[in-house]
DNA sequence: AGCACGCCGACT
DNA sequence: GTCGGCGTGCTC
């Protein structure tokens, strides 16, 4: 009867008990702790951040988590003790436990799920370990001239061989040498004679376990740097060595944000280099996934020599590799995509470079956003931060013009030499009534007369120049529908809420593929439309199309399409751009693939073809999204002795954002569009935070997201939180795979006030992400 | 996230 | 009559 209104925990009072705090990987979302477990007598040296393997459930099944606390009481009355350490040893530093921590508040996500994702699959596994017979002298009688003479007296026979290697290992500096080696030094074919003197009680062995990737068929660094000859730092032009005066003087206070606003072809690597070689030469540098190409990393390796690189072209074995490299500070330099902001070193200074990339944005959980992560893993170390962008994102630039932590450094103009290219608007539907004037038809043309001249001479004679055009759309054209206006039928997913795209296909009978992009299916291609028998027609822009185009009007140039039907690997990707790098192709076409980071001198030609494709998507960014997309496509050309060209084909030539693009000017295009965001109330002025609800079925996908509402309402009322709450709404895309799509937006000064509100309707286990509710932080895109 | 328990349809 | 579908709920 007493425990009837068992509500108070149970105290243990056994001082000599110890206890942990463990959160597991797995979903359990168990507060910011964890689950307690109790540490046994044997395991009484452990630590915060050692990866242990702990029962659970009835079955008490064996799972991995990560200690958190290491506390003397116990707030539970069952508690089970911990069953052992990770096998492996596995451990993070106490700085990305606080990480894990802040990172599972502010993302409103399991703690246990963060850490599991801040150590690779690969590590955990152990993928790519090996077990190495080593061998040894045997040392314990005598000294080794001793014992050969006893070997000799005792008439213990040695062959040629055996001898041979008994020499070898006399010789050598190393007390252990691996068996395949030793043979190697012999001069023996197999490692039989090895194998003998071990038997013969001459030679011990031991086994160690190394990772060691297999060093075929992918890009590996160690390939890589074998290639790369190490280099002198540039010179620097006086801008450059402005910032990295600023940034070295900032960096006595410990954490700081250095925005690094530097145009295309101003030298921004170089400036990372200088700025890491100041600080102690330990670093993290996130590079998008798309920059990372072997160009990039071959800069930090001909300057360093401890460098690992992390990305997602790498195998298994590969990664684990690199990582305990990282571990074992055998690397102090990593250079990675959005996950290695988690690398296991402590870096001196984190550099993440095109800072403005949603890329850097996870899309599955963990939600996180690395140059937010990056910050806060400075800010937790003390050590300053570098980001670095032709194209600020809003975020950033607000951040370094109002936030004290933040400097904003600049690099206005490019290197030595270079200049920015000249950028030239043109009218589509001007040249549209030119063509028709000219030809007497209607019809598409994706190149404009301009575009086309510029063409014409950059691959004309025999001092052959480069190209690349843009188009944001893969397939051939986006629309299959009826030519009937008054019919209006048109092509759409069965399961989507989004037309069908036609992707030609000479090799089919059909002549191609209609797919969705966004559910991967598939759909025959209809001769007739289906409500008049009409002859169906497909319209709108893709990068087939233009591949298409360009191959009828410049047959002679070579062409390499380059979106992600074509690219299907890293390896893909990189082999493209080694061949235009030794100029093989002479124009690229691609999708936003090929405009990031990508630095060839020779092109001379940039054409967009449309910059209106993302100017009119229904995204409070698309502005800002389209600044960035014409701004970073133009840096492409004009990095040479050749001055750059770039036409922006757009409907709609005098709009400010392309306008701003085309003049270079960033500042304008930012103090605008930051007046439209504060007068709106919209990131980066507010801070947002997204809730999407999906459900096969539309009724209970509004009622879950409804209930939510409501949840929301009452705290945000209860609390004072003063968070403003929308929705639910249909998502811009409101079926995606079958699935209907309601979405919930909030929207606060702070970000504070969100976690506040998100908080507690977690702890009140009314809000957590499963498979019917993503909630997203700070989300790029609302699509 | 797993993996149990638990309540409604098509089968031996 | 069962086998089994995957919907809620718990894991120190």
């Amino acid at each position: 009867m007493d425990q009837l209104f068992e509500t108070d925990p149970i105290p243990t009072h056994n001082g000599d008990r110890k206890f942990a705090q463990v959160a597991l990987e797995q979903g359990i979302d168990a507060g910011p702790t964890g689950l307690t477990y109790e540490v046994g007598g044997e395991l009484s040296d452990i630590a915060v951040g050692d990866r242990v393997i702990v029962p659970l459930g009835r079955g008490n099944k064996p799972v991995a988590g990560h200690v958190i606390e290491v506390t003397d009481h116990c707030d539970v009355k069952k508690v089970k003790a911990i069953q052992s350490r990770d096998p492996r040893g596995l451990s993070l530093t106490a700085d990305l436990i606080e990480l894990a921590q802040w990172m599972s508040g502010y993302y409103c996500c399991p703690l246990g799920m963060v850490l599991a994702t801040m150590v690779p699959a690969a590590v955990k596994r152990g993928t790519g370990t090996v077990q190495r017979t080593m061998v040894g002298l045997k040392r314990d009688e005598g000294t080794e001239a001793r014992r050969h003479e006893g070997a000799e007296k005792e008439k213990i026979k040695l062959s040629r061989l055996q001898k041979a290697a008994l020499e070898a290992i006399q010789q050598s500096e190393q007390e252990w040498i691996e068996m395949k080696e030793l043979a190697d030094l012999a001069g023996a074919r197999s490692v039989a004679p090895v194998k003998q003197l071990i038997t013969k009680e001459l030679l011990i062995t031991k086994t160690q376990s190394i990772v060691k990737a297999d060093r075929h068929g992918n890009l590996s660094l160690n390939d890589l740097a074998a290639q790369v000859q190490p280099a002198e730092p540039l010179t620097l032009n006086d801008a450059q060595a402005q910032a990295v005066r600023n940034v070295g003087s900032n960096t006595n206070r410990g954490f700081v944000v250095n925005l690094l606003h530097g145009v295309t072809g101003s030298g921004k690597t170089e400036v990372y280099l200088r700025i890491i070689e100041q600080n102690g030469g330990s670093a993290i540098v996130l590079v998008p996934e798309i920059a990372l190409t072997p160009q990039t990393v071959s800069r930090f390796l001909q300057r360093f020599d401890k460098v690992a690189v992390l990305h997602s072209g790498l195998t298994n074995a590969q990664r684990n590799e690199q990582w305990r490299r990282i571990r074992k500070g055998e690397a102090n330099i990593v250079v990675g995509a959005r996950s290695a902001v988690f690398a296991p070193l402590t870096p001196s200074i984190i550099v993440v470079d095109e800072e403005h990339e949603n890329s850097y944005k996870q899309d599955q959980l963990p939600r996180y956003h690395a140059r937010d992560v990056a910050i806060k893993r400075a800010q937790i170390l003390g050590i300053p931060v570098v980001l670095g962008s032709a194209t600020p994102s809003l975020e950033s630039f607000h951040n370094a013009t109002t936030k004290n932590s933040f400097e904003l450094i600049r690099l206005p103009q490019r290197v030595a030499g270079l200049k920015l290219p000249k950028v030239h608007v043109v009218d589509m539907t001007e040249e549209r009534r030119k063509r028709y004037q000219k030809s007497g038809k209607g019809g598409i043309h994706l190149l404009s007369i301009p575009l086309e001249n510029a063409l014409q001479r950059t691959f004309a004679g025999p001092d052959r120049g480069q190209a690349m055009l843009l188009l944001n759309r893969r397939g051939y054209a986006n629309y299959i529908a009826c030519p009937d206006h008054t019919c209006g039928w048109m092509m759409y997913c069965d399961f989507c809420d989004a037309s069908m795209v036609f992707h030609k296909n000479a090799q089919l009978p059909s002549g191609g593929q209609v797919r969705c992009h966004h559910c991967q299916s598939e759909q025959l291609l209809r001769k007739r439309c289906p409500q008049c028998e009409k002859k169906v027609t497909v319209f709108g822009l893709g990068t087939q199309r233009v591949e298409e185009e360009i191959g009828r009007k410049f047959p002679d140039i070579r062409v390499r399409r380059m979106d992600s039907d074509t690219m299907r690997t890293g390896r893909d990707y990189h082999d493209s751009l080694e061949a235009f790098r030794r100029g093989e192709i002479d124009l690229l076409v691609g999708t936003q693939m090929i405009g990031k980071g990508l630095d060839f001198p020779n092109v001379r030609v940039v054409g967009v073809i449309s910059a209106d494709t993302s100017l009119h998507l229904p995204d409070f960014r698309a502005a800002e999204r389209t600044f960035q997309l014409v701004s970073q496509v133009a840096g492409r050309c004009g990095r040479g002795e050749h001055p750059g060209e770039v036409y922006v084909q757009s409907f709609n030539p005098d709009d400010v954002t392309i306008q701003s693009a085309a003049q270079h000017d960033y500042d304008g295009f930012a103090k605008r569009e930051l007046g439209i965001r504060e007068e709106v109330g919209l990131p980066p002025v507010a801070r947002m935070a997204r809730i999407v609800v999906r459900d096969k079925n539309l009724d209970k996908c509004v009622e879950h997201a409804r209930v939510l509402v409501d949840h929301l309402d009452a705290f945000n009322k209860r609390l004072a939180t003063g968070v403003n709450i929308t929705g639910p709404i249909p998502c811009a895309i409101s079926r995606v795979a079958e699935f209907h799509r309601h979405q919930i937006l909030m929207i606060a000064q702070n970000a504070s006030q969100l976690q506040q509100l998100m908080t507690a309707l977690r702890n009140e286990k009314s809000l957590k992400s499963d498979y019917h509710t993503a909630i997203d932080v700070d989300p790029v895109a609302l699509m």
